[in-house]
DNA sequence: TATAATATTTAGACTAATCTAAAAAATAAT
DNA sequence: ATTATTTTTTAGATTAGTCTAAATATTATA
């Protein structure tokens, strides 16, 4: 069993190895923890005799098979919960993360099921991330940021970045919802801003903000 | 600000209190929370110096003002915790105390505000208790334990006692919900035990049952 | 390849919450 | 009113999570 703090560091490890894919730093990982990196050579040590992560000194940090599990368990808590903020309870999508970051930490297993049963077994959170179901498994679509594509590029938004209060509330404003078609209609080569369309509406875009737009490839 | 130990202590304190009518002992609260009594000595220092208690050493604790109101929003969110598990996700009435002693320490109001506007502001728990508003009032009908009445009693179910699973669910399959109406049919002087109808039914309940029924005066 | 710069780890200390064992105060019993 | 019993508090230790400062390892630079 994880304790609250463990379950954090294990999630950041996840998500800041891409789903378990390349090794964390120390510093990264007390950066992304707002702590120091003595704390973090104290915790990872104990991920690591717990197994859910392995750790080469100097050399970072991997998730296990076990380690992959429980973060996929802790984000599915965390995206079903903050679409039954959005959905069911009326919250605005920059409103929910902090709210899911205490929810996520509840234990009942039954809960779980029962509050992804209410909401009718949703695919991705009110952002487009994918849920994982109850065995840890993630349906991933091929996906790019915007700001990696050129002009004349169609496709449909698949999510958007969650992390920024401010940036969500602008994107809500633009319309850049999952879901949405959005087209590049022009992108400016000095500082890589782009006029995009979304329905029937133009915006110009910073790179900033492209780069926080998830799109079909 | 009360970490959740210190929260929980403070509930305690409270429900041992009798809604802070009376001082709780060391030992009696030492008892409640599964722990020792120097813990328990710390703590209530802890929560001394943070005037939600008044502690006169070895005379026992009493709730303050401000630690009323702390106890009765956590309080309150417990018990629209519980209305929620039971009401929207389909939970028994006995199984949602453990959840909802989790779900009581999120911290957010304006959760909790949604949640009690999307549950229709109910005024009472699965198991009948009253739930205080956001403010911290609230609003308690005359009630007596059912043990201490005698034959030809008639009233109204107010709440049942929600500690112990296995009562619950007792309770529920003899159909003693809050609403309900019973009726005292037969005392039997030698162990307290009673024969009681609900709705059209009939049932023989000992004395330990008939404590944790209450009904109206 | 030695040296400088950066990253990581160790050592030692702090706070919150807990414990056991011993001391002190309050209450009960003779 | 002493003594015995019970209750409560203190003293000192432990664990989780954190920190600063110092030491060590790795990487970059000249």
């Amino acid at each position: 069993m994880l304790s609250l703090t463990e379950e954090n560091y294990l999630k950041a490890i996840y998500h800041l190895s891409d789903g378990g894919t390349k090794s964390v730093l120390t510093n990264e990982l007390a950066e992304a923890m707002s702590t120091k990196a003595a704390s973090v050579t104290d915790m990872i040590k104990k991920l690591s005799v717990k197994e859910v992560i392995t750790y080469e000194k100097y050399y970072g940090v991997n998730v296990t098979t076990a380690g992959k599990t429980k973060a996929l368990h802790v984000i599915r808590k965390h995206r079903l919960w903050e679409t039954f903020l959005v959905q069911t309870l009326g919250f605005n999508w920059d409103e929910v993360h902090e709210v899911a970051e205490e929810l996520e930490h509840i234990h009942s297993i039954r809960l779980i099921d029962k509050l992804d049963e209410f909401l009718g077994f949703p695919k991705a959170d009110p952002h487009g991330d994918p849920i994982p179901d109850g065995k840890g498994k993630i349906s991933t679509r091929p996906q790019v940021s915007l700001d990696q594509l050129g002009e004349g590029y169609q496709g449909i938004i698949i999510a958007v970045k969650d992390s920024d209060s401010n940036l969500l509330k602008y994107l809500d404003k633009i319309g850049a919802k999952p879901g949405r078609k959005i087209k590049v209609a022009g992108k400016e080569e000095y500082d890589e801003s782009m006029e995009v369309h979304i329905g029937d509406k133009k915006f110009f875009i910073s790179k900033e903000v492209s780069k926080n737009i998830l799109v079909t490839q």
